[in-house]
DNA sequence: GTGAAGGGCCAC
DNA sequence: AAACGTGGCCCTTCAC
């Protein structure tokens, strides 16, 4: 053992360790000189609320410091502070949202300033298949040298063994010369301002995660009870309209189905004359007219709610903030939108049971605001159609206005259906949808929906123009861009047409749905500064929507400042049509 | 037992 | 055969 720490010693750079108030001052008076600074921290464990800061550690071009937490009040230390908060020096951070929630939760410090070497390691690659971000693969590829991550889940509560601080100060130091490569690739690539956008919202996705969003637990629980009832009385009732069906199966060996298994359901239907093609909602719903299978889709939709919504829910409340703390993963999607996990509170269900249960605690407000057909008017800004300009100019129902156009009716005579149809059209043509994708999802024959396309664009040629280029380019070019400069690159087989079709309907809605991402990203930068000193704090995003809670005596203020600095985030990106930001004040997460 | 794949379905 | 985009969660099935 002695020799190993012997070995290490002699082939690593020497280290501060820090240790007392002195020496910290020494330290900081060096960072607080240098333009680009590393940091990182080694923590007791992962979650910021049963978790303690060991070690902050930063590195210079010449330096590096190790402050020990547990030696003196560090994180205490306004000095130290100070540096995390002012914009200078550029922190350089792997992952800046992990260390920006122990430094907020533990040292009262809102991270400014930031560098992060896995969102720049995501948006340099643009969405290419199998490459990882950890800090390891990132050093790896862009600096070919190999770092070892074995001490980064040790125990860093007790006394530091000297391979412990090596490590400690190895990943700090690895940080300048990744950067100075990775600020290589953003320039070549035309990557800076999404850049500085997905830095800049690391520290507020940071603050989010730490807010953490409350649920009503006897709200919840009450909505339980009342899923798991209807799920009872459905199964037993499923059970009894499947026996004939059981009891054939049993002579195979089965003598019970799971109405869980599409494939056991799919088989006993068909025992029972249904010749159903799978069992999606889809499916079922044409054979609806059979009381078994309207009953299947009835306990398809409890039995969602029971697993994926139900008590599952309320485990992931914490236990010292009362609250659902969720993971914010910021470049989810390659189009650069959030995903959620742990749980997914983007994808709760938008009926008013659910979302009465998700509100404030007492004396606290929330402030709902969304985007107006955000997509839709990127498309109209891009592609400058003149129809679709005026339509969203004009502030009249745009589905209505679209079914006017595409029908050559007063706006006043059109027909549900008619907006109906141009509502489907609206949505699926950014999706790259065909007569055919239309003609499913309106039952109609494509034959029909082959003139409803036409009719739409005959209406709409600068969208129907821009979407064929933006799919032609995105072939051609085998990359698109959002307004951000977001790059996302296609790997595919040309002579695979299927494939090709592929990329030319991501052509089409990358770069759609990536500038709804921009723009709300930089909503929540701007959102969040504009909230810096009042108690209010943005507590979820999905997609074009934010939820921001406050205390019910600042809920006008707030909603105010969410809908300016929402509505200038949307003008930084579209120009030449309005922006409409729709909010509302209520105690739950209803609109 | 554990993990991957696929079906299904929730969100925008 | 494929058929509108981006995700995550839960379940079953099947291979190891």
């Amino acid at each position: 053992m002695p020799r190993v720490i012997v070995a290490s010693r002699m082939s690593v750079r020497p280290y501060t360790l820090v240790t007392d108030s002195a020496a910290l001052g020494d330290c900081l008076e060096t960072l607080r000189g240098q333009p680009l600074i590393g940091l990182d921290t080694e923590t007791t464990g992962l979650d910021p609320f049963t978790s303690r800061v060991r070690l902050v550690q930063f590195s210079t071009p010449g330096d590096v410091f190790v402050i020990d937490c547990f030696a003196f009040g560090a994180l205490e230390d306004s000095r130290l502070v100070g540096l995390l908060e002012l914009p200078r020096p550029i922190k350089i951070l792997h992952n800046a949202k992990f260390d920006a929630r122990m430094l907020e939760r533990h040292a009262g410090a809102r991270l400014r300033g930031v560098f992060d070497t896995y969102l720049a390691s995501q948006l340099v690659e643009a969405g290419a298949h199998g490459q990882t971000h950890s800090l390891r693969a990132v050093a790896e590829r862009h600096l070919g040298v190999a770092i070892d991550k074995r001490q980064q889940l040790s125990d860093w509560s007790g006394i530091l063994s000297a391979d412990q601080v090596e490590y400690a100060a190895a990943d700090v130091r690895v940080l300048l010369p990744l950067r100075a490569k990775l600020v290589e690739k953003i320039r070549e690539l035309g990557l800076i301002n999404v850049a500085k956008i997905e830095f800049d919202c690391a520290p507020v996705v940071a603050r989010m995660e730490n807010a953490g969003i409350y649920i009503d637990r006897v709200r919840w629980e009450a909505l339980c009870e009342v899923t798991e009832r209807a799920h009872a009385i459905l199964r037993d009732r499923l059970m009894e309209d499947f026996s004939g069906a059981v009891q054939q199966m049993a002579l195979f060996g089965k003598a019970e189905i799971n109405l869980d298994s599409p494939t056991q359901v799919q088989d006993a239907l068909h025992r029972l004359g249904i010749p159903v093609e799978g069992t999606r909602a889809t499916e079922l719903q044409h054979f609806a007219k059979h009381e078994i299978v309207a009953r299947l889709l009835e306990y398809r939709t409890v039995a969602k709610q029971l697993t994926s919504y139900g008590r599952a829910m309320l485990d992931h409340i914490h236990p010292v903030t009362g609250r659902i703390h969720p993971q914010f993963i910021q470049i989810g999607a390659t189009s650069g939108r959030f995903a959620c996990m742990d749980p997914s509170v983007q994808q709760i269900p938008n009926a008013p049971e659910y979302r009465d249960a998700v509100r404030a605690p007492e004396g606290r407000t929330l402030v709902v605001a969304d985007y107006s057909q955000i997509e839709l008017r990127i498309l109209a800004d891009w592609s400058q159609d003149t129809a679709l300009m005026k339509a969203f100019q004009s502030g009249e129902d745009l589905h209505r206005v679209t079914a006017s156009q595409m029908f050559n009716v007063p706006l006043a005579d059109v027909t549900k259906s008619q907006r109906s149809a141009a509502k489907s059209l609206n949505f699926g043509l950014m999706y790259g949808m065909g007569a055919q994708g239309l003609a499913m999802r309106i039952e109609s024959s494509v034959a029909e929906a082959e003139r409803l396309v036409h009719k739409y664009f005959s209406a709409y040629r600068g969208v129907e123009q821009w979407l064929r280029e933006a799919g032609e380019q995105a072939v051609r070019d085998r990359e698109s861009r959002t307004r951000s400069g977001r790059l996302v690159r296609y790997e595919f087989d040309d002579e695979d047409r299927a494939q090709t079709a592929g990329i030319a309907r991501l052509g089409k809605n990358v770069p759609i749905q990536g500038t709804s991402a921009d723009i709300t990203k930089v909503a929540m930068i701007e959102l969040d500064a504009a909230l810096s000193g009042t108690d209010a704090q943005i507590v979820n995003t999905i997609h074009d929507e934010l939820v921001v809670e406050c205390d019910e005596s600042i809920a006008d203020a707030t909603r105010d400042a969410v809908e300016r600095t929402m509505t200038w985030a949307g003008q930084q990106f579209i120009r030449s049509i309005p922006v409409v930001v729709e909010t509302s004040v209520s105690v739950a997460w209803n609109k």
